[in-house]
RNA sequence: GCGCCCAUAGCUCAAUUGGAUAGAGUAUCGGCCUCCGAAGCCGAGGGUUGUGGGUUCAAAUCCCGCUGGGCGCACCA
C-alpha cells in the first residue's frame, strides 16, 4: 500500500522552490465536507510574502498535476487547498491482490513495502524490564504492550528492530532476598508458586530490616558475598533468575510478546569499571561528598541535580548500568535509534542520562560519528476507580497473571452468553483472544502520556472504542464469507471494485489512510493514532454494512462489495496485528 | 525550594502536533431485527477547552502569570 498523504505532499513539494518545500505538507482533512486532504501552504507563504493567499493557491493548483489522483483541488476559507480523491483512484489502488507484501491473509510479518536497505533504520527498543524475584504486576503492562506495539509497527515500516528486555536482575534487593531465603524458606510454597514465595521472602527480610539493624547488616553481608562471586550465593541467584524467567515467559506467551534479547543488568556488571574510568579520565564525572557524579552546571533545570555514577562505598548505580548498556548497544548494533519505554517518573533520569551520554560519546574513540538518537517514550500510571494507583483491596500491587485471568474469565462469560453452541475449546480460545485483546487495546487506545483509569466494564464493553467492537467488525465480515457459497476466495481478491454508494467510497478512502496512520504512530511513538483509525474504519464499515447489502445484491455489485469486505478485513487484521491483538472468526 | 507532567460534555477519552463550525463512547431521551451476527445502526440534548493575559490570517495546541491535581529531585531501580 502506498502512503497517499506522502504522495500528495511529494507532488505539491515538487512545484515549490527548494527553500519552501517544508511548507508543502499535505494533511488529512478533519471534516470530509472540505475534501480528503488539505494544504495550508498558500496561507503560510502568502503571509510571509505579503501576497493574497487565495491567489497563491490558484497559482499552485494550476501547476499541480494530480489528475490521476484526485479532482481539481478547490480553494476554501482563508486559502486552504482541498483535495478530493477520485473513486477510480481508490479502485486502482485497492485493486492489488493483497494490500500488503507477505503471505496473503496472514498479516504477521507483512510490510507496507520493502524499504531499500539505505532507508531502513536500526532501532533498539528497551521495554518491559521486570524485576527478577518479583511477579510481574500491572505496573509492567504498559511498557510491555507499548514496547511490543512499537516494535511491530517499526518492523512493518521496514525498519530493523532489536527488542531488548532489560531485566532487573542485579542490585541491592538480592541481599535481602538471600537472607530471607536462607532463614525463612517454605519449600512447598516455592514449588507451588516460586515467584510468590520469593516475593514473600523479600518482604519478610525487608520488614525485619526496618526493625532490626543487625538483620540489615546481615543482608548487606549477603549482598557483598554475592557481588564478590561467592559460589553458593551465585548459585541461588541463578535459581532466582531461572525461576523468574520461566514465569515471565508464561506471561509473554499469553500476551504474544517476543524479544530478540533479554540482557539484564547483571550482564553489564563487568563493564561498569571501564565506564567509570572513562568518565573519570574525560573529566565528565567528578568526586563529590565521597561519591562520583556528573554535574550539569550550564543547564538551569539540571543545575542542582547531580547524576550519581558511583556510591561512596564504590558500588555502581542505575545510571552506571544504563551508560554501560548504551555503550554495549552501540558497539554491538550501532543503531540509529534507541527507544526506552518506561513510566513518566523516570523523565529526570533519562534527561540526565541522555545529556551525560552526549558528552561522553563526544570524547571516546569507540563511538561512531553518527550517534544514535535517544528517545524516552514514557507513559502515565494506571489508576483504579478511586483515581489512586491501581492496587488490590489489601493494598498490594495487582499481579499481571491475575489481571489476565480475570480478563479471560470475564470474556468467557460473555462468549457463553452469546455463542453457547460453540465447543468449549473454541469458546475458551475466543475468550482468550478477546480478553487479552481488550486489556491491550484499552491501554494502547489512550494517549500514553496520560494516566488512565482501569475499568473492567469499559474495557469489555464491546461497544465504543474497544477491542471487542473492532473484533466484531472482523467477525461480521467472516460471517459473510461463511455464508457466501457462490464465490470462491480467489474471485474476491480480484480487481472487481466499483464504488458507487457514498458508504462504499467512504470505506474505500478510509482503507487508503492506513499507511499514513501507521507512519504517524511510529513518528511520535503513539499507537493510539492507529487505534483511533481502526475504530473509525470499523465505524465506516458499519455504515457500509447497514446500507449496502452484500449477499443480497448480485452481479458486479456483489463482487465489488465482497472485495471491499476483503480489503477491510485485511487492513483490520493487519492493524490489530500491529497492536499485538489477535482476531477471531466468531465471538 | 527547584523541576517535570496533567486539566476538554455529568463520566471515560479524541482532536493527524498551529488549521476551517472542538469530536466519539458512556449515561439520558426517541427510533430501527419476517433483511449478510442487534456485542450493531440512526437521531436528540449536553462546551466560555481550569483561569487571566499575550503572540498571528488562524490557539484546546505556542509564550508568561495564577488555581487545582499527580510525580520527581545524592549514594533504590
Amino acid at each position: 500500500m502506498r502512503n497517499i498523504q506522502q504522495l500528495l505532499t511529494e507532488r505539491l513539494q515538487a512545484i515549490l522552490p527548494e527553500a519552501d518545500r517544508e511548507f508543502g505538507i499535505v494533511q488529512s482533512c478533519q471534516d470530509s465536507k472540505f475534501g480528503d486532504y488539505q494544504a495550508s501552504t498558500a496561507m503560510v507563504l502568502g503571509k510571509r510574502d505579503r501576497k493574497p493567499p487565495r491567489e497563491l493557491a490558484e497559482k499552485l493548483i494550476a501547476g499541480l498535476e494530480l489528475s490521476d489522483l484526485c479532482e481539481r483541488p478547490e480553494i476554501a476559507g482563508a486559502g486552504f487547498i482541498n483535495f478530493r480523491l477520485k473513486p477510480e483512484f481508490a479502485v486502482r489502488e485497492l485493486g492489488a491482490e493483497s494490500l500488503f507484501a507477505g503471505p496473503a491473509g496472514k498479516p504477521q510479518n507483512a510490510r507496507i513495502a520493502e524499504k531499500p536497505p539505505a532507508e531502513s533504520r536500526k532501532i533498539v527498543i528497551d521495554f518491559s524490564s521486570p524485576n527478577i524475584a518479583k511477579p510481574m504486576h500491572v505496573g509492567h503492562i504498559r511498557s510491555t504492550i507499548l514496547g511490543d506495539a512499537l516494535a511491530r509497527i517499526h518492523r512493518f515500516l521496514g525498519n530493523e528492530v532489536i527488542a531488548d528486555n532489560h531485566l532487573g536482575d542485579w542490585g541491592t534487593q538480592f541481599g535481602k532476598l538471600l537472607y530471607g531465603y536462607s532463614h525463612f524458606l517454605d519449600d512447598a510454597a516455592l514449588a507451588a508458586d516460586p515467584l510468590g514465595e520469593l516475593e514473600r521472602l523479600y518482604k519478610v527480610a525487608n520488614d525485619l530490616c526496618e526493625k532490626d539493624e543487625s538483620v540489615l547488616d546481615a543482608c548487606r553481608k549477603e549482598l557483598a558475598l554475592l557481588q564478590r562471586g561467592n559460589p553458593d550465593r551465585l548459585e541461588l541467584w541463578k535459581t532466582f533468575t531461572t525461576v523468574s524467567w520461566q514465569a515471565f515467559t508464561k506471561i509473554y506467551d499469553r500476551l504474544g510478546v517476543t524479544f530478540d534479547e533479554h540482557l539484564g543488568e547483571s550482564f553489564y556488571n563487568d563493564q561498569l569499571e571501564e565506564v567509570i574510568s572513562e568518565l573519570k579520565l574525560k573529566k565528565i564525572a567528578e568526586e563529590s561528598e565521597g561519591a562520583l557524579c556528573i554535574f550539569f552546571r550550564e543547564i538551569a533545570s539540571l543545575n542542582d541535580k547531580p547524576f550519581l555514577i558511583q556510591k561512596k562505598d564504590g558500588a555502581a548505580l542505575y545510571a552506571t548500568t544504563d551508560l554501560a548498556t548504551l555503550k554495549y548497544r552501540i558497539k554491538r548494533w550501532n543503531p540509529d535509534e534507541i527507544i526506552y519505554v518506561t513510566d513518566g517518573r523516570q523523565q529526570l533520569h533519562f534527561q540526565q542520562l541522555f545529556t551525560a551520554a552526549e558528552r561522553w560519546l563526544a570524547g571516546v574513540d569507540w563511538a561512531p560519528a553518527r550517534r544514535p538518537k535517544l528517545s524516552h517514550v514514557w507513559f502515565g500510571s494506571i489508576l483504579g476507580e478511586d483515581k489512586r494507583p491501581l492496587k488490590t483491596r489489601t493494598g498490594d500491587p495487582i499481579r499481571l497473571s491475575d489481571l489476565l485471568d480475570e480478563a479471560e474469565a470475564r470474556a468467557y462469560l460473555l462468549v457463553n452468553e452469546k455463542n453457547p453452541d460453540l465447543s468449549q475449546d473454541e469458546r475458551k480460545g475466543i475468550a482468550r483472544a478477546v480478553g487479552i485483546g481488550a486489556v491491550k487495546y484499552a491501554d494502547l487506545a489512550q494517549d500514553r502520556v496520560r494516566d488512565y483509569v482501569f475499568d473492567w466494564s469499559k474495557l469489555l464493553a464491546f461497544k465504543g472504542n474497544t477491542a471487542p467492537y473492532l473484533l466484531y467488525a472482523v467477525v461480521r465480515i467472516e460471517s459473510i464469507y461463511r455464508k457466501d457459497r457462490t464465490l470462491n476466495s480467489e474471485l474476491r481478491t480480484q480487481n472487481t471494485l466499483s464504488l458507487k454508494e457514498l458508504e462504499e467510497i467512504d470505506l474505500a478512502k478510509a482503507i487508503l489512510k492506513f499507511p499514513e496512520v501507521v507512519q504517524a504512530s511510529a513518528d511520535d511513538h503513539r499507537p493510539h493514532h492507529l487505534c483511533f483509525y481502526l475504530y473509525n474504519l470499523a465505524e465506516k464499515f458499519s455504515g457500509f454494512y447497514e446500507n449496502c447489502p452484500v449477499l443480497q445484491s448480485s452481479g458486479a455489485i456483489r463482487e465489488s462489495r465482497l472485495a471491499l469486505c476483503q480489503k477491510t478485513a485485511e487492513v483490520m487484521r493487519q492493524g490489530l496485528y500491529l497492536l499485538g491483538i489477535e482476531t477471531v472468526e466468531r465471538m
